[in-house]
DNA sequence: GGCATAATTGAGAATGAATATCAATCACAA
DNA sequence: TTGTGATTGATATTCATTCTCAATTATGCC
């Protein structure tokens, strides 16, 4: 078993919650992500090869994995919100194009330490942050979009 | 005629679109608000003193006045978007406690700086960000919560 | 001022992600 | 094994947001 169903399990546990088959699928679904993806995708892609779990249970799931730190709510784009994994993938941030939609990730150390300094100030003990900017990629501007 | 009312007839006239007395109203009452706010919040609050501007002008008018720069998106709670205003108050990031649900509002001249060079880099045109650090305040730490 | 025209409006219908309902089923502690 | 409360799938429902469309209006041009 993974560590990361040990995870879920003890968080489920400690909620007194129950470790059902279903939410091992879900799970490990999610875990088979490299990228972001909304509630609908992950429907879908367990939905492709497991026809027994309802969407009803991947969305009542998904809370679940937030809650015990698995994944995270990341952006919200065209009314959806997107998460991803937590564990085993580096943190990034997001540019969304208003224009076209494409996401574009990146990595900042120096953002990262500064956010790390500023919650030393506040006595803040950060457990994960989203920083996501919103404007227009190069070639959405090319094509005049996103002017004044 | 505000300041802003100019700001936002200038973006509207630079995208070929019209300045209607609609979108007067709109923005007059977003102006009035000194918190943030969702579209409905809107909506309503104009509606109690006129009952000809629709919801959907209102929904209508929220876009433009985020790409006008006027108003940014902010956190999304309970399924909604909420919106602040962002001339005449101070651009800030928020920090959210995970524990007892504190909002903490802060702001960092060298964080919005990082952010303007990273956008540059990726020849990406920024409307608005959106910083959100979760974790635990001094309170809750002292308290016990979110160790580990 | 008046005209042309494309943008905008209100009202209501439609959309669709997310949530609630409920009877049947199941996980799990004792 | 049993009791019990959590969970499930199927489906209905909710409700924020978006779309439709005919009527109206802002704005540039003469």
């Amino acid at each position: 078993m993974r560590q990361e169903e040990d995870e879920f399990g003890n968080y489920l546990k400690k909620q007194g919650l129950k470790f059902t088959p279903e939410r091992v699928v879900v799970l490990d679904k999610v875990l088979s992500f490299k990228k972001h993806f909304n509630a609908d995708d992950l429907y879908e892609s367990i939905h492709k090869y497991n026809k027994k779990i309802s969407r009803a249970t991947v969305y009542r799931t998904i809370p679940l994995l937030v809650e015990s730190g698995l994944i995270i709510e990341t952006l919200r784009c065209q009314g959806r919100v997107s998460y991803e994994r937590v564990i085993g993938f580096e943190h990034h941030d997001h540019m969304v194009c208003l224009g076209c939609g494409k996401i574009i990730e990146f990595k900042d150390d120096r953002l990262e330490e500064l956010q790390a300094e500023i919650c030393e100030r506040y006595e803040f003990k950060q457990v994960e942050h989203r920083l996501g900017i919103r404007g227009y990629c190069k070639e959405c501007v090319a094509k005049g979009l996103g002017k004044g």
